[in-house]
DNA sequence: GAGCACTGC
């Protein structure tokens, strides 16, 4: 077994374990306790009734500890050690110790809540926070009741705000763990910088000129500075002397950045060479870039924020909490003393920084975990209250709530539906597994499993441009079709399809700019949803070419329809004059059809009348990206369902809701109410406006 | 007429 600081806890980890169910295990990056917990606890006979579980919030952990693991216990991966990941289960019946992503863990638990094969369960990494992480905790707590006499529950941390969870946990204890970093000193700047780009690039330059070798890490919040300050730190390295001081080589490094040049930061520096790895949090938690001296922190990172009374998400630059900033400061200290720069006060840091970062729990839209939670049916449940490390706000919960009703995943008792369990079975936000559902339904499953599976990537389907390649992209026109002007969800089946008669030729993206990664990840999803859709699948599930197809439009239009019906908590009306849409159901917005979208105006220049869209971000301004044309026609039992709609009957009247916010929830169904009386009423002044529209055009 | 951090089933 490794000399990791962890073993010398060995014996005090084994006895705390046996006299208590669960046990909050705090040690920071390099205690070993990913990889050793796991084999101290199978060595004193823990696998003996059931597997030891592990998870990860991330794939390439859950693959690469398992690795380490296997190596150390002398065994083949997959064996005695395995891991299970989506789309790759490497476990067999010989499994002891299983690594396994948080997410992969919860869907088990759909299947059996008791998770009956493990003994042990291991939450590892658990200071992040993933919102799996955050649900797992709460069903942790529930489990260890009712399996307190064969189930040991660990959570490891890196941070040290052990009490916290072991609050949660009825004070169950904490063992703290030294880790294995080297010293890593912290430079406050006196003054926070008015252009922190300005900022990093001259205390980078300090660096290269003063300080001894060893690469420089700076953190900054997204692709635009990270690309001036590279162009900037290149002018300046160059302006220098050369040969009076170290080489220089410099390295973005981001999400939408192409795989060959991620993997650049993991080969090392020629001799005599400096890095400088100009970084979003990319390099927080997920990479592990070796060689790393200096840190420099912005102090900020961008989040995405999701505001349940708007139905919008905002990416935003929000500053980081203390937790990420010690995070960051750490990584100057994995091969030796380092030192990171911080771009901000001390005083900042203190009074301003939150402790911990915002739990994803409370930034997301729930339908999707509500239903989950839903689908489970634990005793005594009520949504409202379930039992959260950190709860997220009832505002939120009761937009969820509202969300599944529209989609018919809940009655309007809040009860889940039988169309609701088979949703939660499907790995997809509630709205497309309602879409594939009803398109099973109106046999146009085959089209829609694409759609579905395209959506799951859809932001790394298209390189993100910058701003060099630009000009470039403007002066090579696509040649992708277009959606023939209904939206952009039939343009991303086209282009699938397409692929697919090209037999998956990845040339084929390229030539199309479109990223290689993605696609195949499409390829995966499409084929894990049609072998779940297989057991109830009424047509085919294959992709359909064009030589068998009569009538594109009319296909089109079924698939629209059931889009429709899976989007019915994402629908917007155009406003008679304008093209500006207000979503429906939502306190009322004025927003736009994304630019980026291929969904066509009339001859007049009006979009479609309804369109149904898959999500709403405020960038510069509120849009709606990847829109779907719909019919009038299919508008009007939604908008009957809209004015039906009682958030106090969802949430299973059991709890007395904030009359407030039920007011805000519901204040654009009341105005319905109060302009029109039935659906009819409102389909009749659709038609209104129908013939008002169709009059000014003809007179055109 | 705009531009998007990072994960995951």
């Amino acid at each position: 077994m490794a000399d990791l600081p962890i073993v010398r806890f060995e014996e005090k980890i084994i006895e705390t374990v046996e006299k208590n169910p669960v046990v909050v295990v705090i040690g920071e990056t390099g205690s070993g306790k990913s990889t050793q917990l796991s084999q101290m606890l199978y060595k004193r006979g823990y696998a003996k009734s059931g597997m030891i579980a592990v998870t990860q919030p991330r794939r390439v952990a859950a693959v690469s500890v398992s690795r380490r693991v296997a190596q150390e216990q002398n065994v083949r991966l997959g064996e005695e050690v395995g891991y299970a990941i989506r789309f790759e289960d490497r476990t067999s019946e010989k499994t002891h110790i299983k690594y396994l992503t948080d997410g992969v863990l919860l869907r088990e638990s759909l299947f059996n809540p008791e998770l009956n094969q493990y003994s042990v369960i291991i939450l590892d990494e658990a200071h992040e926070r993933s919102l799996n992480t955050d649900i797992l905790l709460g069903l942790m707590k529930r489990l260890i009741k009712r399996r307190q006499s064969n189930l040991k529950v660990l959570i490891t941390s890196a941070t040290l705000d052990g009490g916290k969870v072991s609050r949660f946990f009825s004070d169950c204890p904490v063992l703290t763990v030294p880790g294995e970093l080297f010293p890593v000193e912290i430079v406050h700047i006196s003054e926070r910088p008015k252009n922190y780009v300005e900022a990093s690039l001259k205390t980078a330059i300090d660096i290269h000129v003063r300080e001894p070798e060893g690469d420089i890490l700076i953190f900054l919040t997204g692709q635009d500075d990270i690309e001036k300050l590279v162009l900037k730190l290149e002018e300046k390295i160059q302006s220098l002397q050369e040969g009076s001081c170290l080489d220089a080589l410099i390295l973005p490094l981001h999400g939408s950045l192409p795989p060959e040049m991620q993997v650049r930061v993991f080969s090392p520096p020629p001799p005599n060479c400096r890095r400088f790895i100009v970084s979003t949090n990319i390099a927080e938690t997920s990479l592990t870039v070796d060689g790393v001296v200096y840190v420099i922190d912005s102090g900020y990172v961008k989040q995405r924020q999701y505001n349940p009374s708007t139905g919008m998400y905002s990416l935003e630059v929000v500053q980081i909490s203390k937790v990420q900033a010690k995070q960051r400061a750490g990584r100057a200290g994995r091969t030796r003393p380092g030192k990171c720069y911080r771009l901000y006060p001390s005083m900042v840091y203190h009074d301003d920084f939150l402790d911990a970062t915002v739990p994803e729990i409370q930034r997301s839209s729930l339908a999707g975990t509500v239903l989950y939670l839903k689908s489970l049916d634990l005793a005594d449940m009520d949504i409202l209250k379930f039992d959260f490390l950190d709860s997220p706000s009832i505002e939120s919960l009761e937009d969820a709530l509202k969300q599944l009703y529209l989609v018919d995943a809940i009655d309007e008792n809040g009860s889940i539906t039988s169309l609701g369990r088979k949703m939660a079975e499907l790995p997809l936000e509630p709205s497309l597994s309602r879409t594939l559902l009803e398109a099973n339904e109106l046999d146009c499953l085959s089209q829609a499993l694409t759609v579905v599976s395209m959506l799951s990537a859809e932001t790394t389907l298209l390189p993100a441009p910058s701003k060099s390649s630009e000009k470039k992209r403007k002066h090579t026109p696509s040649n992708l079709p277009d959606g023939s002007g209904l939206g952009d969800h039939i343009q991303l089946l086209q282009i699938y399809e397409q692929w697919y008669q090209t037999d998956y030729n990845i040339d084929w993206c390229k030539e199309n700019n479109l990223q290689v990664r993605g696609m195949v990840f499409v390829r995966d999803v499409r084929k894990q949803l049609s072998q779940i859709m297989h057991k109830i699948a009424k047509g085919s599930l294959d992709v359909q070419t064009s030589k068998r197809r009569r009538d594109s439009q009319q296909e089109y239009r079924i698939l629209r329809k059931a889009l429709f019906i899976g989007y019915a908590n994402q629908l917007a009306e155009r406003s008679i004059r304008h093209n500006g849409y207000r979503p429906l159901g939502f306190k009322s917005e004025l927003v736009q059809v994304h630019p980026s979208s291929v969904l066509k105006a009339d001859e007049d220049g009006m979009l479609p009348n309804y369109v149904v869209y898959h999500e709403l971000i405020v960038t510069s301004r509120p849009f709606m990206r990847n829109v779907c044309a719909v019919e009038m026609r299919w508008v009007a039992p939604i908008l009957a369902k809209l004015e039906k709609l009682n958030v106090f009957k969802l949430s299973g009247g059991s709890s007395q809701p904030d009359k407030q916010i039920q007011e805000v929830t519901l204040n654009v169904e009341k105005k319905e109410i109060a302009t029109i009386q039935s659906p009819e009423d409102r389909d009749s002044r659709i038609q209104a406006a129908r013939e008002r529209f169709l009059a000014r055009k003809g007179q055109k």
